[in-house]
DNA sequence: TCCGTTTTGTTCTCCCGTTCACAAACTCCT
DNA sequence: AGGAGTTTGTGAACGGGAGAACAAAACGGA
């Protein structure tokens, strides 16, 4: 039985076929990478054009694509509107995903206006804030709710993800609270590690993260100058 | 010669390690576990403990750990301040980096509105903008400058790290222009693929793809449900 | 129809990162 | 002093992803 899913046909439509990680983080950019194309009028392009514009290894773009099946004419290239729409199938942002996002502090706000999101599958069907002071104005056009109303908006939207933006003290417990009213997936703004059940994902963006990464590097850089300085 | 380097002791304070990009991305996590540990007054802490903190397998912490050096004990774990020094000493986070964010819509307010930064080694020197409009008020209590102010500022604070949070179509642009300026790291926000030269650090975070992300793995939670129910 | 050109899809190899497992090293108790 | 218990640091096995390289397939021109 589970022999049989792993025989099916790489192109048959509904194959479940796993597609490693590494591949599924780079789908969402070859993606972009067709819409800009597609935006500017180009109706085919090779697995070189593409990669180059996606940031990669022109190998490595053809070996992704191959996971989602043979959407490519040898000798030709892509058709990028058809690749484009097979890609987004793919991830799933034909369809519109309802999202809530808690915390609506600086960042909260910032995500609440961003039109990004709208353009490229997702829909934020709510705000939620703990603090009544908050609920005072709407923001993007959406009134700032209280977090007791997670649930009622989790089931009459259908709600699978979740975004936390609130202090870090606050963000277990929300998360906790997400979970329970039946959120899948979450994405975390706030610097701690969430602990869920094994079903739902966690994904986390930590901003000062990534410029320790950087600072490290600048670092290395800079003692490298001053080696060379003292040896030379 | 280039022996001389690979037999240098692991525990010389000046020894270039090469230590491997996952760790140095794991490192800043440890770093923070590590002060919320020190904050609640503990003292030491076994690998376990911490891996637990982190978020991480307590063997892959021990390994990451292994590429500062010997700073456990064994029978007894680690010294919860000795080691955060020495994390804090190999990111390069025990002095401060100035950092200008150029951008200061939506999300560059928010940025500059963070206080997290400061406290784990950053510096916001200046906010930048071409927009004359955005300049009317300060932000954060700093004063939004235009965009031309950037080669002065980076000279006059040393600025080695560039933040952009400008729409996508400026983004190259001033990356181009931050290259230009001396900058060598940059946080990309905006949602494109930035040509820098290869000496300049750049690290992209993109909140659409994160999201879509989830949203691929929420679609094949819900084809597993339903195949489930088709077969049952 | 056939051959040269182009570009895909895939195989193969190598490298990096993860994890297991254990010896070495340290503490504490008797 | 010695042994039991604990925890680190690391060697070794393993798995997954990156990239080179090539065969298969499509196209176009003669
Ligand atoms: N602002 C940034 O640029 C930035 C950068 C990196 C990380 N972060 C992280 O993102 C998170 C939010 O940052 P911020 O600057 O927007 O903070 P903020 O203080 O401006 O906003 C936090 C919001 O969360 C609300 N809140 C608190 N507890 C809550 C709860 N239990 N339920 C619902 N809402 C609750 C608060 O009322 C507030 O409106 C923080 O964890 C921060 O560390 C922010
Ligand atoms: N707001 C979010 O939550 C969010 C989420 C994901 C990604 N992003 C990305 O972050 C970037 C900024 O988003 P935002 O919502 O803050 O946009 P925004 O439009 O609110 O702000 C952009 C700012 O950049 C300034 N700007 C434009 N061109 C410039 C130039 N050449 N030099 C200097 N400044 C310039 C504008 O004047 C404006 O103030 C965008 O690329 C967006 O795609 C934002």
């Amino acid at each position: 039985m589970e022999k049989t899913r792993a025989v099916t046909a790489r192109n048959s439509p509904d194959a479940a076929r796993d597609i490693p990680e590494a591949t599924v983080a780079r789908l969402p950019v070859y993606l972009r990478a067709l819409t800009t194309l597609s935006d500017q009028g180009t109706t085919t392009c090779s697995s070189e054009e593409l990669a180059v514009a996606a940031g990669v290894n022109s190998a490595k773009l053809r070996k992704d694509l191959s996971y989602l099946g043979s959407y490519g004419t040898r000798g030709v290239g892509y058709d990028v509107e058809y690749l484009r729409y097979q890609i987004a199938r793919e991830i799933g942002v034909t369809q519109d995903w309802p999202v809530v996002i808690v915390g609506i502090g600086n960042l909260g706000q910032a995500l609440a206006n961003y039109s990004g999101f709208r353009s490229r599958g997702f829909r934020v069907v709510a705000l939620l804030d703990a603090d009544p002071a908050r609920r005072a104005e709407a923001v993007a056009g959406l009134e700032v709710r209280p977090f007791a109303d997670l649930e009622q908006i989790v089931h009459d939207h259908g709600v699978a993800i979740g975004v936390i933006a609130t202090p870090a003290v606050a963000a277990q417990d929300v998360a906790d609270r997400m979970v329970a009213c039946g959120i899948t997936s979450i994405l975390n703004f706030a610097p701690i590690v969430l602990s869920v059940p094994d079903l739902v994902d966690v994904r986390k963006v930590d901003l000062s993260i990534e410029l320790q990464i950087l600072a490290y590097h600048e670092q290395r850089k800079m003692q490298g100058a001053v080696t060379e300085e003292v040896t030379a």
